[in-house]
DNA sequence: AATATAAATGAATATTCATTCATTTAATAA
DNA sequence: TTATTAAATGAATGAATATTCATTTATATT
């Protein structure tokens, strides 16, 4: 028996995410993905049933990792400010350690793969955060308000600035670079906008 | 000489953004899009010289056009607070009455379109945007801070909540809807992370 | 070392898709 | 009304792309 190449396996999912990223969902072909990673496509069939069963596994392993990742030393029973620190920190590093996947799972939310990789994966996460903001509220450290109000509020501008710092320009000419200085300083400005 | 159906070429711009949105770029063609306007594949071949050129050009028009619509009644001269809350009044009503071209554009994020639609059309509101954060700044409104934190901190929780809205379900089980009340009381929380 | 077995492959095949072409249709201008 | 002209079309065409297949290759087991 020959045993499965689990370094090609590998290569073949880290080639497919930066192949998506680079060139969009318009542009990838299972093709291009053989040859960037050079190896017969014919593999490629091994490993995966079709195109759309690689780019949805893929996906679900890298959302669950990420997912994982995000949750790590956090206690949803911490207090408002250390917790959502602990959050930021969390999820800042996971993004800028891991550029290529984190590109990669935005892309995904404005494509039909969506609903299947969020719908099935991203559950207990969810609750562990609904489990903290509740908490926070219960304890009077912050205002009653709805889930996705505090999730916009909270998080939405941390992941605007990694991908202002992803592509590199954002608003202005002149490439953007999020520095610790501007990640926390707009973590205090977003705390001043929660706490009561 | 006959004339061309203004009507048909609408048609194939507001179908093309709706197939897109509905499809994903990964299962966007050509033939489904005549189909789903009801004409002749080549009748798409006389409007526009090839698919890349239909979905730029169908961009870059209603890439200005809500722009356009962002700034309507904006002064950049005005006090930070209400310059803000007109900011988000004309985007909120934007996105909530084009919810097909706000997704597209959106979409269009993470394509390898971007790049051709931002790099053009959105330059003089970037600047009239600039100034009205130097002005806030300058008055001693606001503290300062790299526009892109302020974009970050300002609209990033605005563009979440439609998009959580369009979703219909975002975090948890239940479909959200983003209600006025929703939508002005995160305006509030973006001001007091803002205001000095 | 020999065998067995799945991995891996290069070269097809089959399908989908963008694009073109030969005609027809409709509207304008004469 | 007729001639003219571009719009519009249905049916190709050919290129790109997903997928399969007949072989070969490597490795674990005997």
């Amino acid at each position: 028996m020959r045993a499965r190449d689990l370094n090609k396996v590998e290569l073949v999912k880290q080639k497919a995410m930066e192949l998506l990223v680079k060139i969009g969902f318009e542009g990838f072909t299972m093709n291009k993905l053989a040859k960037e990673c050079k190896i017969s496509v014919a593999t490629l069939y091994i490993y995966y049933k079709d195109k759309d069963d690689l780019i949805l596994q893929v996906a679900m392993e890298e959302a669950e990792r990420m997912s994982n990742v995000m949750l790590e030393d956090f206690d949803p029973e911490a207090s408002f400010e250390v917790g959502l620190k602990q959050q930021w920190k969390n999820r800042a590093k996971c993004m800028l350690e891991n550029p290529i996947t984190a590109q990669f799972l935005e892309q995904l939310r404005t494509s039909t793969y969506q609903e299947d990789v969020y719908g099935t994966i991203v559950n207990n996460f969810k609750l562990t955060l609904g489990k903290f903001m509740t908490n926070a509220i219960n304890r009077g450290e912050i205002n009653p308000m709805q889930l996705e109000v505090y999730w916009s509020v909270a998080f939405a501008p941390l992941y605007n600035l990694v991908r202002f710092h992803f592509e590199g320009r954002s608003i202005g000419g002149k490439p953007f670079i999020l520095t610790d200085e501007a990640l926390w300083g707009t973590f205090e400005l977003v705390l001043k906008a929660l706490k009561k």
